[in-house]
DNA sequence: AAGCATACATACACGCATGTACGTAAGTCA
DNA sequence: TGACTTACGTACATGCGTGTATGTATGCTT
């Protein structure tokens, strides 16, 4: 028995609707992008009407914002964090990429690629937060690449930042192709990426 | 000088015309996407109005389907072609991947992507004759895999399809992600396919 | 050179999605 | 229990993009 109580209070309803919307936002963002998403669609699908919608979120763009953070939270949770747990960079980079593909599995697999292929680029805030997490990804990248190299573990070749976005790109690319092909996503992500670095494909 | 008429006729006109739209809406399509795309800025970029587009094309959708077309065109002559030309698969998978690399340094780069990503699992007909073009090319790359593991260049593992798909999905991963950084480009998408195959990187 | 066709521009009608104003029912607290 | 607030639905206004109808100038034909 939970500490909550049995009968759902108004903040319990007001959070569960927000979460349902969320969910449904997250789905059709990454079927349909941003500019074909529908909010009449979204509401639609998580049981609700626009009228909800707009009662918990400013505007259309503070939805997505929203719902862009709160995948974002999830992936650090699940897929960053054990990743920086390793100690060898090339190490935690294969981590890395099996769990980005098994991150990916469920139906927001393609909202981080499309997102970043629809607003990147604009001058658009959505995009701009989107650019904004990807850089960070980025950034961790080429830091556990940096350590690589120092390590011996990564042979020189092309600058650190440029191989730090062509693994994320070969990641994102990968699972998207094969989303949901258990278990040879999480094979193949890795062997993306261990190709990306030049290193013996796992 | 050639053999055309030093003073354009028409005909000429109206072909100068139609590949200066193609060209617009290539651009504004790998940069917007299908749905983002506006007609009167892509008229404009071409240094024209929405009349002239609609009186060359029917409607968005025929515009954009030439569009495709002739991209794909260009994209058979430049990369499979070349590809097709090699006698051992792996050579050959490892040629169009570098051919797709230096094919995706013009402007029309995540042009496939895009579309792909947008339209795919729609009931769109732009999405169909995407889908259509890009099956092809997964084809190819299964068969090519499938030739590779008899040759025993290409060991065991997920099946041949699967794989094509990765590879496919890595490759215009990597192009998009660091597309124009010559020379680097066309080393990591190389790099990323043969990782996916499984092979030692080149 | 006159008449016709072509290439392109301009102006208007329509649909669709967003955002907002308002209405209603249920929950909360005195 | 009655006043007030919250959660959500409904209805309308606005903007924007497409498609079409019409206008105009230039190139072709006889």
């Amino acid at each position: 028995m939970t500490p909550e109580a049995p009968r759902p209070t108004q903040a319990d309803r007001r959070a569960a609707t927000r979460v349902a919307l969320l969910e449904s936002t997250a789905r059709h963002l990454s079927r349909y992008g941003y500019g074909n998403l529908v909010l009449e669609q979204v509401a639609k699908d998580a049981g609700y009407t626009r009228g909800a919608l707009y009662h918990q979120f400013k505007d259309k763009q503070e939805l997505v914002l929203a719902t862009w953070s709160w995948v974002i939270a999830t992936m650090w949770d699940e897929v960053i964090r054990p990743a920086e747990a390793e100690t060898d960079p090339v190490a935690a980079l294969l981590v890395l990429a099996r769990g980005h593909a098994v991150f990916c599995r469920r139906d927001i697999a393609r909202l981080s690629m499309v997102l970043r292929i629809e607003l990147s680029g604009q001058d658009h805030p959505v995009g701009r937060e989107v650019e904004r997490s990807y850089e960070i990804l980025v950034g961790l990248c080429t830091r556990l690449i940096a350590a690589g190299r120092e390590n011996g573990g990564i042979p020189d070749g092309p600058p650190d930042r440029t191989l730090a976005l062509a693994v994320g790109g070969a990641l994102d690319g990968v699972v998207v192709a094969v989303s949901g092909q258990t278990p040879h996503d999480e094979l193949l992500a890795a062997r993306a990426v261990a190709g990306v670095l030049g290193i013996r494909v796992p």
